[in-house]
DNA sequence: GCCGTTTTCGGCCCGACTGTTTTCAGTCG
């Protein structure tokens, strides 16, 4: 088992121990041990002794070592027995933690989602604590959960492809191995895994795969392709074909279906046929295979349109005039403007992630932690922040090869008003205002509660602006154009939160930003050394939107930070 | 269940919000 899958057993077993309404200090120990092996950088397998990581003690470290050989831990297996594996899912429902699901299950009988979504109207009502609008809160958020299937966040999908790709290009019958799909489109969330291959010897390719030791289940199999279950529930494909057919296959299942469509139908009018086997004469059942998708992009008039463009949202027609965006990329980026360190709730120190943002080789970093009244984030009261700017001067004259900014991420309170006064706010180098709390506001008063917020002078961006949380949870209601128009007005940044699990701005909303003259931070919220390479993940979203270097903050080299700063709003 | 120059026991991150209450439990971040 690796780290992710041991830190995710952990979290279950938290879930299960409060269902079954176990001390929260005894949950909480297995949340903290979940956390440690998820950030840990060595698999736990390879450690001397799980006891090293934070958190972890002879408990717990049972548990793992368990985990980490494939054996099921004496109280997981003890939970499991009690506690039925549907209440698990049931606590990811928004409202519904576990004592409600407990309770539901106790009290009503349901063990799944799909329970709870057809239970009869009054019947949760009719429990004492619970109301006519807890009920419809519950029964809302179990029929909508219902009708959304899970997908996989980017971060995921992307560490579970990287396996299969290895697996594949070690093979002495693989030629170019790639990812196509929606995860090469870097969509925010990927269904299934499409590996592309192309391969002399197909056939080998095909049942190397299907034997790997990660597939659980082979679902179907044919000379050229193969779709696996592997460990863990993904579904993977992988398609092979001989070399000079790469390009054309490659670019059929990188997709999308509109894509692809509107591209059949240009070909169609110049007389061509086109298929993942290549591109033939319209109605000649022969097709010329393409070894590069460059090819044949050419061959249809067309400069070349990067994967996370192919969507049919006028990039074909970008592509004829030749006035296709210059995506920003990972590259550009000299900075991240939206960190956290262990003054708030971070996990790393203001030198460990400078470290870390000198190795990828930032010209700059802004420590942003939470404001006062975050409390559970451990929120900076001004007296702690003035240390904390106290320590990022220092290290910012202990590390030449960087400029280290004092910034914070001040609260959004509920009226609009910010979270530090605006002395405070003054002294900081950068601000970014977001919100944390009231959620359920109605979108006239939290879109004016943003807006008040904009246009504070000290406020250069805004966090996180819809607050939604993939899988999780839906945005708060806010009239994002609106906010788009007040950006521009008043020169603040809206940030693209670059945390798989965030992305947000969404790409149609960065790209109406950006359309509208506003500037974006593309930004980490990292609260650990590790997740500053998410920046990637951000960047690949922007680029879904369209969205070029000059639109973007922390493109500018240190000297223009520098004078932008400066300037002000 | 974990942890320790306050401690091997007694803390541990806790306040706001919501819906349901008449003093609070559960959820969220």
């Amino acid at each position: 088992m690796q780290n992710a899958d041991i830190a995710r057993a952990l979290e279950t077993i938290a879930i299960l121990l409060e269902i079954r309404g176990e001390e929260h200090y005894r949950v909480l120990a297995y949340q903290r041990a979940a956390e440690s092996v998820a950030a840990a950088g060595t698999p736990v397998a390879e450690l001397e002794d799980p006891r090293s990581l934070p958190n972890v003690g002879g408990t717990t470290a049972r548990v793992i070592n368990d985990l980490a050989q494939n054996r099921t831990p004496e109280i997981l297996a003890e939970l499991a027995e009690e506690i039925p594996a549907g209440l698990v899912e049931l606590t990811r429902l928004p409202g519904v933690g576990p004592r409600t699901a407990g309770r539901l299950w106790r009290e009503l009988g349901v063990t799944r989602v799909e329970e709870v979504a057809a239970l009869k109207e009054g019947s949760i009502a009719a429990l004492k604590g619970f109301g006519k609008k807890s009920e419809e809160a519950i029964l809302r958020a179990a029929r909508s959960h219902t009708s959304r299937e899970q997908r996989m966040l980017l971060d995921e999908a992307a560490a579970a492809a990287e396996r299969l790709l290895e697996f594949v290009r070690s093979h002495p019958a693989a030629g170019r191995v790639e990812v196509a799909g929606s995860l090469r489109r870097q969509k925010e969330t990927v269904g299934d895994l499409n590996l592309v291959a192309a391969s002399e010897d197909p056939k080998a390719l095909v049942e190397a795969f299907a034997a790997a030791p990660f597939v659980e289940e082979v679902t179907s199999r044919g000379a050229t392709g193969v779709s696996v279950v592997c460990a863990g529930g993904v579904e993977a494909e992988l398609r092979v074909v001989s070399p000079e057919g790469f390009g054309s296959l490659l670019q059929h299942f990188t997709g999308s279906r509109a894509h692809n469509a509107a591209l059949r139908e240009r070909a169609e009018r110049r007389g061509l046929s086109l298929s993942e086997y290549g591109l033939g004469e319209a109605g000649g059942g022969r097709y010329e295979p393409l070894r590069t998708e460059e090819e044949l992009y050419a061959r249809l008039g067309l400069r070349y349109i990067e994967p996370e463009l192919r969507e049919d949202r006028g990039e074909i027609e970008a592509a004829e005039r030749g006035e296709l965006p210059e995506l920003v990329e990972v590259r550009d980026i000299r900075g991240d403007l939206h960190v956290h360190t262990n003054y708030s709730d971070g996990k790393g120190t203001v030198e460990s992630m400078a470290e870390a943002a000198i190795e990828l080789g930032y010209e700059y970093l802004v420590f942003c932690d939470h404001s006062q009244s975050l409390r559970v984030a451990n929120g900076l009261s001004p007296g702690r922040l003035e240390e904390k700017m106290r320590a990022v001067r220092r290290a910012d004259e202990r590390y030449p090869e960087i400029h280290l900014l004092c910034g914070a991420e001040v609260d959004i309170l509920r009226d609009g008003s910010l979270d530090y006064e605006d002395a405070v706010l003054a002294e900081l180098d950068f601000v970014v205002a977001s919100v944390h709390t009231a959620f359920r506001m109605a979108g006239g008063p939290m879109t004016d509660r943003i807006v008040r917020a904009m246009h504070n002078p000290h406020v250069r961006a805004i966090g996180h602006p819809t607050g939604r949380l993939l899988n999780r949870r839906d945005p708060y209601a806010v009239d994002v154009s609106r906010l788009i128009r007040e950006a521009a007005a008043t020169n603040t940044a809206l940030e693209l939160n670059a945390y798989p699990d965030r992305l947000d701005l969404s790409v149609p909303h960065a790209r109406e930003a950006v359309r509208a003259g506003v500037r974006l931070t593309i930004d980490t919220d990292a609260h650990d050394e590790r997740a500053l390479s998410f920046m990637r993940f951000g960047v690949a979203q922007a680029r879904r939107a369209w969205v070029e270097r000059q639109s973007v903050v922390n493109c500018l080299p240190w000297p223009e930070f520098e004078a932008y700063l400066r300037e002000g709003k």
